[in-house]
This record gives structure tokens, C-alpha cells and sequence, in this order.
DNA sequence: CGGACCGTTGAAACCAGTCAAAGGATGTGG
DNA sequence: CCACATCCTTTGACTGGTTTCAACGGTCCG
């Protein structure tokens, strides 16, 4: 979808585990498909208050929501490869393109549908349904890639990130998951790896 | 910013208070500019919580973040007025003025910016930095408008709506509207108008 | 082997939600 | 123009889900 044109200069780019892709107020100078790894998007209040506003998994892009400057800062999560495509190639194509142009509107609204959804989540769900909707969108969204083997999902973030990202406490996290287990929903077998037992439970309690 | 081109056929609607304008999972026929009034876009979990991921007012468009099918509803709040831009024209014509195309890509983009923003709200903010936060949000997003009199700002959405806006209780709305006008930072002379006394403190509870 | 990070669990505090009631505003129809 | 019903807003008391604080064991990596 992205770097199909010509004239547009594309390069993978490698990150390592916690490297930082860009950071707030930067000028924006590439967008990134993740080929490989995982990124989180994440913003700070000023006493230090974080938010993330999303993952990026393998098969989707970021970095074509800005402005002239950056609005949030980005960060490997684990070893992560990109395609990075200059914007300002993709600015100059996109003009003359329209394919291009729709197809990179049809990209963004997408990816507002899924904000205005995680919107709700945060706005109206309990602990338990935020963690619930979580696994459940983690296995739609790893099921294209290898993070699937035969002992479970493998989550590529902490539960520090999941917190962040669900407007939760991490302890709240641990408790939640916790929880599912006890209730033989899921079980972890390993850290960071999630096996669903009784997926309709799963969907139950995600109330959505 | 729509409707330029020629082969694109736009029309005014008009909406009555509280009449809706589309709903979840109904066909996309129409993207809209608000020209006058106001509107909520809501989203509602099977058990009736619900939640407004965005208000729509004069100057700003909506209805665009479309697949085939509506994932939210929209109503009018006051009587409203939008000039409606056929869906199938902009999308054909989309694919052949890429100055239309990426227009609209930006569009959305500042859209999916501000949605973002909205996330750190709902996910970090405590009641009243949300409340702060919103008064100012409307001050920005009214100053255009005619709603912005001598007497202060109009709103045109009850608390209710303001509460599932900012993920909270309409009580919880109120509780914290008393308390600014107790610490002499906003006065309400009548319902739902509201007029700065102290802009600086508003600021600094907002906390971003 | 040591240290930092990660995950778990418990206890206590607190913020916001819920329930309830009452008064005020708005709009409708007689 | 008034009566009445409905919706909106406010306020109090109580409840409870989540956060916070703290401590500990486990894991990963240098």
C-alpha cells in the first residue's frame, strides 16, 4: 500500500528493544509499516502521567497522523523493522496520485474508527472488560503473524504498557489476569503468553 | 473544503433537535458540514452504557470515517444545518482530483490527532482536569461561531451528554462545574452558559 | 553474580458512581 | 395564559471499584 509508486524513496529501518522512532514536537519526516516487532505510541501529562494511544503490529503503519510536528513520541518495544517512506515524497505523489491519496484516506479512517472504539473502552468499561477486550483484539490483530505458535499468543508489551494503554494501573492489569485465569478463561503458561480457553467467556465479558 | 468540485452533488439538510441523522450499521450515503447547530456522534454497548466519541459543530465535518456501514450514530442536539456531499461521488471523485483526495486525508488525520488527544483525557484525567479540559475545548472550537456572546459561552449539549463525553456521571458533571464557579474560575449566569473568569486556572487544571 | 525490571499480592485510602429526592427550566396543549 | 408533564440540574449520603503504597519473588541480561 505504501511505496508502490516510483518516485517514492522507501528504506527499512531496524530498532532495537525500548529505541525511540521519534519523539514529540519533531518534525515529521517518515511514515513506518511495521514489517517486524511491535511499537507503542505514547503520550505524556507534564507530572508524568503517561498514555498510549495505540500499538502498531506487524502488517499496519504509523506516522502519517501529523501535522508538520509530531504529536506524540513512538518507541520500539521489542527488535523492530520498518518501512520507512519519506513523507514529503509521500506528500509530493499523493498530490498527483489520487489512488494514492484515497487510498491513504481510507488508511486514516480506519484507524479512527478503531480510536473512536478503544474510546468507549476507556470512557465506559470496567478493569475486567478493558482486559478482556484487550486479549481479544491482540489475537485478531498477532493472528496474521508468528506471534501464534501452538502454546498461546505472545504479547510483545509489559503490563505496565497494557496499563497505559487501557487507562489502568498495571496492578489492576495483574489482578484482571489473574482473575481470568482463576476463572479457567485463559491461562499463561509463560510470561507474556496467553492461551484462551473459553473464548466465548472472553467475549461475554467484554461487554461489546 | 467539500463540494468544490463540480461533479460533486451537495444539498442543506436540515435537522430538528434531537432528530437523528444516521445510525450504527445503516448504509453510508452521506459525508456532512456543519453550517449551524450541533451534533453528537454515540456509541452503545449492548447494555446500554453509552458513550459520544466526538461533538460535531459549525465549521467542522463528520460522517466521513465510514466503511460501508455506520459503526456509530449521529443525532442533531439543537436544530442543525449541514450541507451533505454524496458519498459515492466524493469517493469517485476521490479517485480522480488528488487534491481532493489528500485534502480529505488530512482532514481526517487532524481528526485522528484530536481523537488521540481525547484518549489521554479519558484514560489519565481526573474529573475535574476533564471538565477544565472541555470548557476550554469548547471556548476553542465555539470562538468562531455565534455562540460566543457578551453573557459568555452557549453550549449546546446538556451535562449528560457532556458526562458521556469526558467518561463520566452527569452528577459528577455538576459537582464539578459548582466547584469551579465556588473557586471564582467560571460564572454560569443562565443554564449552559458559561463565561471565563480566570482562563489561566483553567489551564493549569486542565494539566496538559 | 548483581541489579534492574517485571509480575504478584495484600491492605488501606479515595475518587467517582449510584441511588434518591427536590427544585428549576422548558415545552405542550387546553 | 395557565396547568402539567418532562427533562435538566443540583445536592446529599452511601457504596464500591480502582488506585496507591508496600513488600516480595521471579526473570532477564549485563
Amino acid at each position: 500500500m505504501l511505496g508502490n509508486a516510483a518516485a517514492i524513496r522507501s528504506n527499512t529501518q531496524s530498532f532495537a528493544k525500548g529505541e525511540r522512532i521519534y519523539t514529540r514536537n519533531e518534525t515529521a519526516h517518515h511514515a513506518h509499516a511495521v514489517l517486524e516487532g511491535a511499537v507503542r505510541a505514547s503520550h505524556c501529562l507534564p507530572d508524568g502521567r503517561r498514555h498510549l494511544s495505540a500499538f502498531h503490529l506487524p502488517g499496519e503503519i504509523f506516522g502519517l497522523d501529523s501535522g508538520a510536528l509530531r504529536s506524540h513520541e513512538t518507541e520500539a518495544l521489542v527488535k523492530t523493522t520498518t518501512l520507512a517512506v519519506r513523507l514529503d515524497d509521500l506528500d509530493r505523489e499523493a498530490g498527483i496520485d489520487p489512488g494514492l491519496a484515497w487510498g491513504l484516506c481510507n488508511l486514516v479512517a480506519a484507524e479512527l474508527r478503531k480510536a473512536r472504539e478503544h474510546m468507549v473502552l476507556l470512557g465506559r468499561k470496567s478493569a475486567l472488560e478493558r482486559v478482556a477486550a484487550f486479549l481479544l483484539e491482540m489475537d485478531r490483530r498477532l493472528a496474521t503473524t508468528g506471534a501464534m505458535s501452538k502454546g498461546g499468543m505472545s504479547l510483545p508489551m509489559c503490563e505496565h504498557d497494557m496499563a497505559d494503554y487501557l487507562g489502568l494501573s498495571s496492578e489492576t492489569v495483574s489482578r484482571c489476569l489473574t482473575k481470568l485465569q482463576a476463572s479457567r478463561i485463559i491461562v499463561m503458561s509463560k510470561r507474556r503468553t496467553v492461551r484462551f480457553l473459553d473464548r466465548a467467556g472472553l467475549h461475554e465479558l467484554d461487554a461489546s
